[in-house]
Parts: C-alpha cells; structure tokens; sequence
RNA sequence: CGCGGAGUAGAGCAAUCGGUAGCUUGUUGGGCUCAUAACCCAAAGGUUGUAGGUUCGAGUCCUGCCUCCGCAA
C-alpha cells in the first residue's frame, strides 16, 4: 500500500521498519522538528528521522502537518499512520485518506501522552496496543485491531516501552494486510470507560513517602529512566533518585529490623541503613527497600556500593 | 563555546591552609566458631583521567584536552 508515516520519538521506529520490510511503498516520512540536544548543544535527529536516513527513505521535518495537507493529498496516499507523532491533526489533514493511529494501551484505557506509565503506576496485570482510526478527539476514533501483553512485576517503564513498540509494529502490519484484504472491522470505543493520561513532567517523580510501599515500588518502575521517582536527603538536601525497590508487609520485616531501629517512625524515615543488609524506608502503609539509586552528578549504584561510600540517616522529605 | 557536577586501589568514597594518599567493601593467606553476608590477624593492590604550568613541595592552585553524570523532553 501507498503510505505517508508520521512518527517522533523510538517507539514509532519498529513500525516504521516494518512496513518497510512488508514492502509497503513508503512514500514518505514526517517527524517532528528536531529539539533535542546532547550536553554541547548540538541538534539531534529525531530516532525517526535517524531510521530514515538508514533506511534511505524520503524525509521531512515539519512543526504544523496541517499546513502541507495539499501537498500530502498529491502523494496520494492509500493511508497514514501515526505512532506518536505529536501534532494534533485537523480536519482537513484527516480527509487526505484513511488515516491510523498506533496507542500502546487497551483503549479507551489511558488515551493520551503516557499510556505506558499509567499501566504500570495503576498496577494493572495487562496491557496492550490499539491500532484505531486517527479522529479530531485525541485517541478516541474506532478501534481495529486490539493486541494485549502481560505486565510483569519487574517491568520498568523502559522495558515495557520496548516490548510495546514491537508489538506495536506486528498490530500494525496485521492490520494493514486485514485493510488490503478488505475484511476489517471497525469497533466504537465505550466513551463511558475512557481515562486519560497527562503528559509527564519531571516533577511527577517526586516520592510521596505517605503512600503504600506498593505504590512508591510503582512510581519508581513507571518513572524509570525518566524522570525518576526522587525525593530529598533531608541530612544534605540533595535530591537522590531511585531506581528499583522491593516492597516489604511490615510485619514480615519486623523480625529482620527488630532492635536496628524504630519501625513506628515517620513517614520518610530511614529505618536501616547498611552495605550489608541495604536500605528500608517507612512509608504509609509498609516498607519500602532501595536497591538502586543515584546520587546528583554519580552513577545509578546498586544499594550495597552506594551504602559504602556514605551513610544515610535520618530521613527523605 | 547553553548551565552545573564529577574522575583518587577491583568497586564505592575520604583527604582541613598546598606538606607522610586513607576508610569501607572486595581479593589473597592465616586463625577462631555448632554456626552466618559473623569475628580476629596479616598481605597484596595507586604514575590521584590526560598533557602542560606555578611551587622547595600539587590529589589539592592555573590552562588545554578526554570521559562520565545532572538540568534542558
């Protein structure tokens, strides 16, 4: 099939490479302006953009698609597709041709910028991709194709990512070839189930110690890379992100911290703090084991090398 | 030249005014114990990222370069 491929950041990637190794003729690809810049300042290609050039593939960067739809409608496209691309589109754009878009979750579940993390914040057991129909209102056009993938407890937002994206290049292509056959359905979303996702920011890492241990071992999985839950060294005032964590029932630590410390202390407190046994944190509800953090301007250490450098007492606020 | 931090033993960190480079852990050897991620003794392990400069003397001060990290999503 003819195709013009809008998509940005590395998750669209597998997609993209995909309907290159089906054969469809891409006639041409969009993302969005180039932003990012490494520590000098230099522009760096979209992860798109950066496949296309592999891939030799016609390209162009564009802030606003509504702008260039005459053009794109001279193409003649028998599709578009979208994976997060990150522009709204208008009507206009969305009369060029039939017009999908790739989501990684079970619409209408978490429509919006971070469907991924709110599956795993939430703590939900399953998760997927929706290949859907490109509507005005953001991820609420029918559904075509639903695939679903099991969240694994170590899953980190990362690794989810990863596994999504490639699922999300075999929906993709499954549903191009149902099109091309002709025999595809087109389901409406249950508007009364949709939720929806904000985009995140880096200050949605920050760690609210009177919540469960559960949900704090989530936050910092659903957060991980980035932004990282955080929180401050109340001793020194440094931030200090974590990066995975094991959630303890108090009770079942009881024995192991009895006599090291005070387990009725506040929420933040560091109860036990060692290279030998690592590092437990009260919270709200239970108990919260480090197991890898990073000090401002160091490395991401596993709590036993971290704890040997330095000592924490007292508590994160 | 976008702003900031860092580089010291295998790993993680100290080193006050510029004056003997230490600590924890790991490794190796020995000892002890019913027993441990236990305890005791000993040893090995460093051109302090790199190239220069200042100085009687530089991990420390100055300049260039390399590498890593945070901010900027």
């Amino acid at each position: 099939m003819r195709i013009i491929f809008l998509g940005t950041p590395k998750f669209a990637v597998p997609s993209l490479e995909a309907l290159v190794k089906e054969k469809h003729e891409t006639l041409l690809v969009i993302s969005q302006p180039d932003r990012e810049t490494d520590r000098k300042g230099n522009l760096l290609p979209t992860p798109v953009k950066e496949c296309t050039t592999k891939l030799n593939l016609p390209f162009l960067s564009c802030d606003n698609v509504n702008q260039i739809t005459e053009e794109l409608k001279a193409l003649k496209p028998d599709v578009l597709i979208t994976v997060a691309f990150g522009q709204m589109l208008g009507d206009d754009f969305l009369s060029i041709a039939p017009t999908l878009n790739v989501h990684a979750s079970l619409l209408p579940l978490y429509r919006g910028a971070s469907p991924i993390q709110a599956s795993i914040l939430v703590g939900d057991k399953k998760t997927g991709i929706t290949i859907m129909q490109t509507v005005k209102k953001m991820d609420a056009g029918d559904i075509l194709l639903q695939r679903d993938i099991d969240i694994k407890t170590t899953d980190t937002y990362e690794t989810l990512h990863d596994k999504l994206s490639v699922l999300g290049a075999r929906t993709l292509t499954e549903v191009l070839k149902q099109l091309k056959e002709g025999n595809i359905k087109q389901i409406p979303q249950d508007e009364i189930k949709a939720t929806y996702t904000k985009k995140i920011i880096k200050t949605s890492g920050s760690i609210d110690w009177s919540k469960s241990a559960e949900d704090i071992e989530r936050q910092i999985r659903a957060y991980n890379p980035w932004p990282s839950a955080y929180s401050t060294y109340a001793q020194t005032g440094e931030i200090i992100k974590f990066y995975s964590a094991i959630a303890h029932k108090t009770h079942t630590l009881s024995d192991i911290l009895q006599g090291l410390s005070d387990i009725t202390a506040s929420n933040g407190t560091i109860l036990h703090s060692s290279p030998q046994n690592g590092l437990f944190i009260k919270c709200g509800l239970d108990i919260l084991q480090i197991t890898s953090l990073q000090a401002p301007s160091k490395k991401i250490l596993p709590s036993s090398e971290f704890l040997l450098g330095r000592n924490l007492i007292g508590k994160f606020e």
